[in-house]
DNA sequence: GCAAAAGTGTTCTTGGTACACCCATGG
DNA sequence: CCATGGGTGTACCAAGAACACTTTTGC
């Protein structure tokens, strides 16, 4: 695409090697609530640099495939399935020249949004995928990943806040409970049941009802829901206060 | 980044050319609002593929910049300067393996929306760039250049709602009126002044006024702003109806 | 009965929409 | 004095925030 501006005009038609030849890598921050933590998908290297040290699952694009192909296959590979409900989009771009001690390497990077599956089985070829929290994950990754891992972070609370994704981190049927914590996890704040109710089902095509319910350790059955169609959440959910303890009803 | 993770596995420690080197290229839509329109800077391509056809500006990737820097670097030599008020961020990554004839090319798009400047100055740097309506851009351009320029248009929109960068496509000073043109020409919608202009001074940090009128040909003097320190847009300007035409205070 | 969670209803307030109306300038 | 845009004020309505109250389970 738009090649060689710059040769074009003056009158050496190929400068040979002021662009170079380099490699992309597409990581995938993969994220989901697991016991009421933000958890990402981590795993251990093993090679050259940084051996030993947590990472971000990702790899190298093959010949015949575009970088969002590679981010899917790579997502497939590390954690067994890419099931329905996975949501997967570009994050960001790193290509700083020095960001790999071993050469030149720019990685696009995307981010992933899944439920808590029982822990991607390591055998098949899931090697040594595991979920870790985001808070102990932070600041112990290889190469930028810390970054990478915190603009995820990020961006993945600002998804919720205009978007339905969050159905995304819930299992194919969860109650209204189960979406309100993903919100207070992700966030980190605590927003009122009652209000969220109302807020999430008046909200045409977000959640549909399945008629069914659970019933938890204790308390009333809650109704079931699956994701709906709408993606685009309008008005939005907006975040405010944060660590609010509500006192809720007091009497 | 995340190197060989498949390789690191199986018995083979690097299998040669899975994945291939290729080149990465940096390309840039800028916007502008001109006359009433929505304009995007276009370069006309000289060389093989498309050679005479309209191209967005970029190039590729040099050896000791990241695409950032590319991207800040081509938007530069392109339109004679990246003043202030312009501003440029990721817009996707364009990766299809057949997307350029000539062997494996991965473009980094980035958006910049700028102030309508004075023509870029065609004799310096600037080689061959001039505006073009986004209208009668759409669907000539070379190679995937369509989709991007259509996804940052899209992009742009999206911008308008939630942040406060409609002032970046307006110069250092600005009427009331000249911003919500801005909306307008962007979104393809017509808002109301009286209600834009509470909206805009009533958020707080969105504008600045200069204590300077400005004269129109024939009206009232309008007062002049200058853009405020805030970028985020709470709560968000929501466009509804396209092609209304208010008829206002009929009487 | 009691704790815990689900769910409904009601009030208050904020912010958007749709206007009527006034202001200041050039021709 | 009138056309043309700039700017203020107001009534109405939709949606969020706060919270009282009821429902349904396990123990």
């Amino acid at each position: 695409v738009s090649i060689e501006q710059e040769g074009s005009v003056s009158a050496v038609p190929s400068r040979p090697r002021d662009h170079e030849l380099l490699r992309i890598a597409a990581d995938v921050v993969v994220l989901t609530v697991r016991d009421d933590l933000l958890q990402v998908l981590l795993v251990t290297r093993h090679n050259d640099p940084h051996a030993g040290d947590p990472a971000l699952p990702g790899g190298f694009i093959r010949i015949d495939e575009s970088v969002d192909a590679a981010a899917r296959r790579e997502l497939v590979e590390e954690t067994g399935l890419a099931g329905p409900g996975a949501h997967l989009e570009l994050l960001s771009v790193y290509s700083e020249p020095e960001r790999d001690p071993r050469g030149r390497v720019v990685s696009v990077a995307y981010l992933a949004l899944m439920p808590a599956l029982p822990i991607p089985t390591a055998g098949t070829d899931a090697r040594h995928a595991y979920w870790a929290p985001v808070e102990s994950a932070r600041g112990t990754l290889a190469f930028d990943h810390d970054r990478i891992l915190d603009d995820a972070v990020e961006r993945a609370r600002m998804r919720l806040e205009s978007t339905t994704l969050a159905t995304a981190f819930c299992p194919a049927e969860f109650t209204m409970g189960d979406l309100r914590r993903v919100y207070e996890v992700v966030w980190g704040t605590s927003l009122d049941p009652r209000n969220f109710n109302r807020k999430v089902t008046r909200t045409a095509g977000f959640v549909e009802p399945t008629g069914r319910v659970r019933t938890p350790p204790t308390g009333r059955p809650a109704a079931l829901y699956r994701s709906g169609p709408v993606r685009a959440l309008v008005p939005p959910l907006v975040r405010e206060v944060d660590e609010v303890e509500d006192d809720d009803d007091a009497r």
